[in-house]
DNA sequence: TCATAAATAATAGTAATACTATCAAAAATA
DNA sequence: TATTTTTGATAGTATTACTATTATTTATGA
């Protein structure tokens, strides 16, 4: 059976829906390409416009700055991660299972959707590791925070805040520790490839470093 | 009794030592305030050399770019922190008061150390808090990693992880606990002010709201 | 079918940013 | 006193981030 997961994102990150074009399609595509090599800093519209041949002003009908065009990126993410904890737990009952699967989730990269049209998961994890925080650690975040425009986020989030619930129902910081875990999968990633004395990585267990802590952070907060 | 305690940081983040110069001085001091209400992005170092009365020429003698007077910035927080918690924990004999002492460091306000010229606090502790992480996040991190620049943040990580191996000598991940702290410190406390869905704060435990998190966190990680 | 309107991309700008090179004055040293 | 070094000021350039205008294509409807 072959089926494709679609999602409506938020129509004030973008002036023109990127779904609705093939340059819009061609433009986050390869965003996410070049923001993986280059990293947001260094990633301009120019250099994007060049890569797929078309102009600045092309892209700029479609995102009004690169800020917005890594907002769409990670509500896509958000989303995504979402459906896949939602579609992961679907008949699993038991409820450290379910924290087990949503912590591997966090930390392994995503798995292939099909669809020709696809965008690289591996750059796409990596943009996920290093660039996320920029799009909220910024002077105008309450402004941008007004078109809902972090709603896939807090509602992952939400979600898994309320296993967290599920499975200690009197633990008083369920939201916090979710987006802790968010966060935390993210620069423990981050340290654990590039700053590994702020971890405790060793070369065997470098693949599973972070879920293997997060885990056991989880397990012990909890019960 | 008055003292004044200053830190050496290191001489490879900057091209011309601020604290060998009134005018260096002044850019570190400005920079602070600055960044405060501009936020990284929209500071300059034209803006910063308008307000006081240099040329942008004058701070490239000192500073290569932003990204080092930010790394200078923080280089000089994390030295400063590293001194507090020992300062503090000075006589402390009782593991769980020292772990109490080191979450309330990270959660508040720096103390206002004495000397006529001082930084402002309020304003270096929101620049901690929304900034910090844009020093490492990014593509050139193994290069800048090189110059050892990153060591007071790793010697801070170090020594609040040899407090949770005191309390807890078997506990396997003392270093990431320990960074997951600081960082979740940072981010817990934006969240809380900008974001507060993807936490569990309320109007009336707003200033401690991050404090009581982390305790409790950390006292249930361990034992 | 053809005229007209609307949508789109390309061209060509501008203002601001992130630097660099040069120069002149002041300070330090020999 | 002469000479070197350090300093800040001036005046640039390349790139970035964006905007306005124009040309072309596409859609619509009489």
């Amino acid at each position: 059976m072959e089926f494709q997961v679609t999602f409506r994102v938020n129509d004030k990150i973008y002036l023109r829906d990127p779904e609705s074009s093939e340059v819009g399609k061609q433009i986050v595509k390869n965003a996410i390409d070049l923001m993986y090599e280059l990293g947001f800093e260094h990633f301009t519209f120019k250099k994007l416009a060049i890569a797929i041949h078309c102009t600045e002003a092309t892209i700029y009908r479609y995102f009004e700055n690169k800020h917005r065009l890594l907002l769409y990126i990670l509500n896509w993410y958000w989303c995504y991660m979402e459906f896949l904890v939602m579609f992961k737990l679907q008949n699993v009952t038991d409820t450290p299972e379910k924290l087990k699967t949503v912590v591997h989730l966090l930390t392994h990269e995503l798995p292939e959707s099909s669809g020709q049209f696809d965008y690289n998961k591996k750059f796409l994890n990596q943009i996920v590791i290093a660039e996320s925080s920029k799009v909220y650690l910024v002077k105008e975040v309450n402004e941008i925070n007004k078109n809902e425009v972090f709603k896939p986020y807090k509602d992952l989030c939400a979600q898994i805040a309320r296993i967290i619930s599920e499975y200690q129902p009197d633990y008083l910081y369920s939201k916090s520790l979710s987006s802790t875990l968010i966060e935390t999968a993210h620069h423990q990633q981050f340290f654990s490839m590039y700053l590994p004395k702020l971890t405790d990585v060793s070369v065997e267990n470098q693949a599973e470093f972070t879920s293997l802590f997060l885990e056991n952070l989880l397990f012990n907060v909890l019960r």
